[in-house]
DNA sequence: TATTGTTATACTCTATAACTATA
DNA sequence: TATAGTTATAGAGTATAACAATA
């Protein structure tokens, strides 16, 4: 590379933390996280749609308006991921008998299939690098699990 | 500890991991990044844009075409970005002066500003969440800290 | 000739505004 | 009138191809 890169943990600090691991949990979290999205079982869908469909596979059928709110974007945006999603084949719309107005939108199998592949590749990954760690390395990370999941939901 | 989260964890579970909690590890790891992400000094610029001056602040100045490397996009996509962080202050272009073609991609001191202000607000967000843990979740924690860090470098 | 940076152009994803159908 | 879904249109961000300047 340019130049060499000694302080990487000290820039990586800020300054003002009461807790003295904040910033490198913060940091190593945000790098693994990349680094796991990465792996995926289909290259030609973005991480949006992916995204999508996972919370299909997670929370059940929605109605459109609900899945845009749920994915943080506009309706007319996600009626676009739908409609690429709906051609690939991954969900599908099915008119709501109660309420002529709304749909609900579902996962296919394929669409099950794309979830559970990615899901797989990821832990397939994770799995291997777990592999490599001494047992006391795993135990830690075990303990840690569900602390992780405590602030994830936060 | 938490409010587990039933359902969430068997639906995020895929069926073949060597070790009981790849999946809950991977899933809470990539919902904390979410919601770490989510924290920023300055809602105009994108995440790319932010990973972009991040780089830069942690490695030091880069060539158009390292910087765009390291970023993994292209050179044109780089060059567009690096357009824009100009404008709005944060970095700057200097010609190297030993190679006519090259330019030399530094960060200002209101790039570095922004940087700080954004990491020092995920470190907040995260140090407020780590107050309301009990000591042992927090030690629990600091235990896997290294262990993060080495699978983040995988 | 090869490399660095840049411009031209096009495609995707996102947004806001406006429209249709139904409640 | 209000709500759910959709269409029209525009603004970022990305890509490939082509070009200029320098090595």
């Amino acid at each position: 590379m340019s130049t060499s890169t000694p302080a990487i943990a000290s820039a990586a600090r800020t300054a003002d933390s009461a807790h003295p691991a904040t910033a490198e949990l913060r940091s190593a979290v945000a790098r693994l996280a990349r680094r796991l999205r990465a792996e995926r079982a289909d290259d030609t869908i973005s991480d949006g749609q992916f995204s999508a469909l996972a919370h299909l596979k997670m929370y059940g059928p929605h109605s459109l308006t609900e899945l845009a709110e749920r994915e943080r974007v506009t309706a007319p945006s996600m009626n676009r991921t739908v409609n690429c999603l709906q051609e690939a084949g991954y969900l599908e719309r099915v008119n709501d008998p109660d309420d002529g107005r709304r749909v609900s939108i579902r996962l296919t199998a394929a669409g099950r299939d794309l979830i559970d592949e990615t899901l797989r590749r990821r832990d397939a990954w994770l799995d291997a690098a777990l592999d490599e760690l001494d047992a006391s390395d795993r135990a830690a990370l075990a303990a840690a699990v569900p602390v992780l999941q405590h602030l994830a939901a936060r």
